[in-house]
DNA sequence: AGTGCAGATGCAAGTCATTTGCAGGAAACC
DNA sequence: GGTTTCCTGCAAATGACTTGCATCTGCACT
């Protein structure tokens, strides 16, 4: 049960590891100032918190955790600051069905979307062999993919026998 | 290079056919009448608007193609009859990036979506071999897939030497 | 055709997630 | 340390819907 089931599976395991997560901030906030972009307290608190993300928190559920570090923080500024962050490629953006958007960091290898819808619980995946079925789809009608999104929204699948 | 890749490609070709689209009006029409839903004539015209409509307008655009039918409908009159609509299951509703949301009649067969992202516009298509391998993807999870939204954002391959 | 009424409508006001104007504040570079 | 910008917090604005309420109307039943 929950065996990884590609290849491409949990690119980067070392989530909610202390020194890992401490370098990937420093990753983050190092590609932010190489971009010249300035870095306040609040960002500082902002990349801290996405880099120790396991899930995908949205807006206002970081804005929360980052009043942890900057009490006060505004939520525009958390706001601002994630528009910032996704413009300059360190997080992702994603609009899933009838929730706030959420967002998580880039530094993992492209994958999509699986939700839970009866507990909103969002995991990941990736399939290379859709993503080139896609890429033929789309050339074959002559264009070229910018981005795509693929969400599964799924339940957990119950055996036989079981009622509710 | 161009002749549809797949199987499931333009499953129904009566669109913008005059007759075929008031039967289909006819259709829906009487789907929403069995399900015990009043047909008022704002409703009946949105349902026409939506059997006419070839391509994926939103809430304001299908009022502003109902006013010509029901001088004075009222937007909310539109966003309510749509949610019902989509209740009934006789509409789709499609939130693509960075527009309000977008609807088509759920007449024609599955199909997901590519956006052009420099003219915005939408095309249909469908892909068995992707859809087999969602499929896959989720059971070997333990899930099962609800609904899944696909689109892919595209831009026109331009040919060697062009430039712009 | 007439009647009753649950359900539908129009309008205005409300909601929710997100953005923006503005004046004071603080990183960065000298 | 002084400036120069960029950034921040706050409050007000925005966009896309949604909802409360008084009125109206399909439509089932005469």
């Amino acid at each position: 049960m929950r065996a990884p089931p590609n290849p491409c599976e949990m690119p980067t395991m070392d989530r909610t590891d202390g020194t890992k997560t401490g370098k990937r901030a420093k990753r983050l906030t190092g590609a932010l100032r190489d971009a010249g972009v300035r870095i306040t307290r609040q960002r500082a608190a902002l990349l801290d918190v996405l880099a120790a993300a396991d899930d995908h928190p949205d807006a206002v559920e970081l804005h929360r955790r980052a009043e942890a570090q900057v009490p006060g923080i505004s939520l525009s500024t958390v706001y601002r600051t994630l528009t910032s962050l996704e413009e300059q490629g360190v997080i992702l953006r994603h609009q899933f069905e009838g929730t706030p958007a959420r967002f998580e960091h880039a530094e993992a290898d492209h994958h999509d979307h699986m939700i839970d819808v009866e507990t909103g619980e969002v995991m990941e995946f990736c399939s290379d062999r859709i993503e080139r079925l896609q890429a033929q789809i789309a050339a074959e009608l002559g264009y070229e993919i910018v981005h795509h999104r693929m969400e599964l929204y799924v339940r957990p699948r119950r055996a036989e026998g079981e009622s509710g």
